[in-house]
DNA sequence: GGAGGATCTGTGAGCGCTCACAGAATAAGA
DNA sequence: TCTTATTCTGTGAGCGCTCACAGATCCTCC
């Protein structure tokens, strides 16, 4: 319990030095881990440390090492998605929560009209951050380009097809999908249609693959339909569509947590019972899937644990000139509950 | 458009400085805005940064003020309720834009256990950050004794009665409670019941306070229910319970969108046609009203100009010593939609 | 015309750290 | 024993900026 009245002025590097009877340099060594130290110094300084209290100061670091400290997140996403997409803040939690352990700051870029486009690439080119990690890259991204030319390590969370050369870390989306539809099949549903979206991403258009996949022969084009966003109201939307064209259909699998809650909305209101009369499974094991009624069978995806390996890749990187090459996929497990 | 083939080597203060003719001092001088500097030399700078596209490093403007250039929001939620909240969202976003507008970063210190605490507190006595703001402080928090401790200057948003000397950001809740429940008066409700929340808090209290003021002698104790968040999953139940109790009631005051979503589910399993048996009004504007069947009568609340206004809080303070005295409340505005 | 006050400008030192280099100590081999 | 690696340590310079000080220039007024 030291005194803390006033703003303790902290300890510089001198300071341990001086506690631990060697040079500046010696304990930069032992700080940042280098070899050629001797064991009683090293020693030395550690408990120097601990006793002044010395906590490095990162301004200082980053101007001797010209280097800024810092990893933006890149989420371009208008700013309503952002607030209620509860995949986007688990991501950014898990992001925040290993770069803060490795000392990096996290700065958060969102991009939500094509204005803030130019701005978040002169930021980027300013030097102001030493790695990327980008959310849900669409397809020929501007920022993922400009990224590539600044030469700024980067790591991409989703795979877009058109930046293969950039690691990524994602799911399997496609083995999930297949997954939860092949026990949608199995326990006896016969008229399965799916309501997919974002099919200009990676996580779209895989989870539709795996759809079909699932059902092999049984597949129907028509059973499907896309809408526009992974939301609430294109589940009602994709599932009035739906309803349409198939009223008998007895099983629906929905591209997100959320379309679903929309589906089954609709589903309810034309009279429908779930499960009995039609089975919904979702995906994302997020807050909608038990905000529903019945309880959402879904895939869980590890949001978190994307945004923190993210960040141990570009960390690694950075660091170590090490690029990790080709996509990390992180695993899914499928969730039963009552809806299906 | 310059080549940007290889990281381009920042200009220095030392370049604008020999572009323009005159001396670091000078143009540091302009870049801080201090007087004493002569128009034409004000001038030749201004062009002189354009020309070699100078940006200020910011790692050595803190190494030599001191500072860190940076400020904590700190919120004091399960992991689980940020991710989840879309208040809290829009807080965020609304003092990353704010306070990266100056040219600050935000770093965020999420507390979900008590565990948490210590290391929060030991990091904000580590002279990281030069202001905090936060968000939903509860009664008797140890982080905003910590924070008044160390004299760093804070903000709150939303104002707990035990903390009284620190500024805050806060909505009238009790006025925009007693509006909404105003209307749903003048509508013809007779038997109106509220779901509270959040009791150990301002914005409960007050939201209760305000249902109160608007009923007067019609208030009756046993119409309000008080559940622990402000969830989906809360709303069913207090709907719930307060059905048991008094079946009969005509109208329903949610403390939160989400709650009122709740109730809506629950009214509409009984049976109860809406607004027609029964009028819902809510609180918030989320997403969650638009996503109501029928859409939900609310109150909007400034979330992200709320996030906004803290960060310019607390830069006044940092920045010139200036603390704002008391609470700033920023309007709200009763949006009447379907449920009521 | 010169004193005294404003207004403007340049310079050195220093913020806390890292990095390259040179020198000291130790170990190993002839 | 002396040489030559190998391991370890200290020192100076410098990262880009701010701040205090001193000096220069310009007014104003007696």
């Amino acid at each position: 319990m030291s005194e803390t009245r006033t703003r303790p002025k902290r300890a510089t590097i001198f300071d341990v030095a001086a506690e631990a009877g060697v040079s500046r340099g010696t304990v930069s060594r032992v700080l940042n881990g280098e070899p050629y130290v001797s064991q009683s110094a090293r020693e030395a300084i550690e408990a120097a440390i601990d006793k002044v209290g010395y906590v490095r100061n990162t301004a200082a670091r980053n101007l001797a090492t010209q280097t800024s400290g810092a990893v933006a997140l890149i989420v371009h996403e208008p700013h309503a998605v952002f607030v209620e997409d509860p995949n986007i803040g688990a991501i950014l939690l898990g992001t925040n929560t290993a770069l803060s352990d490795a000392d990096y700051q996290l700065v958060s870029l969102i991009i939500d009209s094509d204005r803030d486009t130019d701005r978040v690439v002169s930021y980027l080119g300013g030097g102001f951050v030493d790695g990327a990690i980008v959310v849900s890259a669409r397809e020929d991204d501007p920022i993922t380009a400009a990224l590539e030319r600044l030469h700024i390590p980067t790591v991409l969370v989703g795979r877009p097809e058109t930046a293969p050369e950039l690691p990524s870390v994602s799911i399997d989306n496609r083995t999930a999908a297949r997954d939860i539809t092949e026990r949608l099949v199995s326990t006896g549903r016969r008229r399965i249609g799916m309501i997919a979206a974002a099919l200009d991403r990676d996580s779209g258009r895989d989870r539709l693959a795996g759809f079909r996949d699932a059902l092999g022969d049984a597949f129907d084009d028509a059973l499907v339909v896309e809408v526009p966003l992974y939301s609430f109201h294109s589940g009602q939307e994709g599932m009035r569509q739906l309803l349409r064209r198939a009223p008998d259909l007895d099983g629906i699998f929905a591209a997100s947590d959320a379309i679903a809650a929309g589906a089954v909305d609709v589903l309810k209101e034309a009279g429908k019972r779930i499960p009995n009369d039609v089975g919904v499974v979702g995906f994302d094991d997020s807050a909608w899937a038990l905000r529903c009624q019945p309880a959402l069978s879904t895939v869980r995806q590890p949001a978190g644990a994307l945004g923190a390996r993210a960040a141990e890749l570009v960390l690694d990187e950075i660091r170590r000139g090490e690029r990790q090459r080709g996509v990390v996929l992180l695993p899914t497990e499928v969730v039963w509950r009552d809806s299906a």
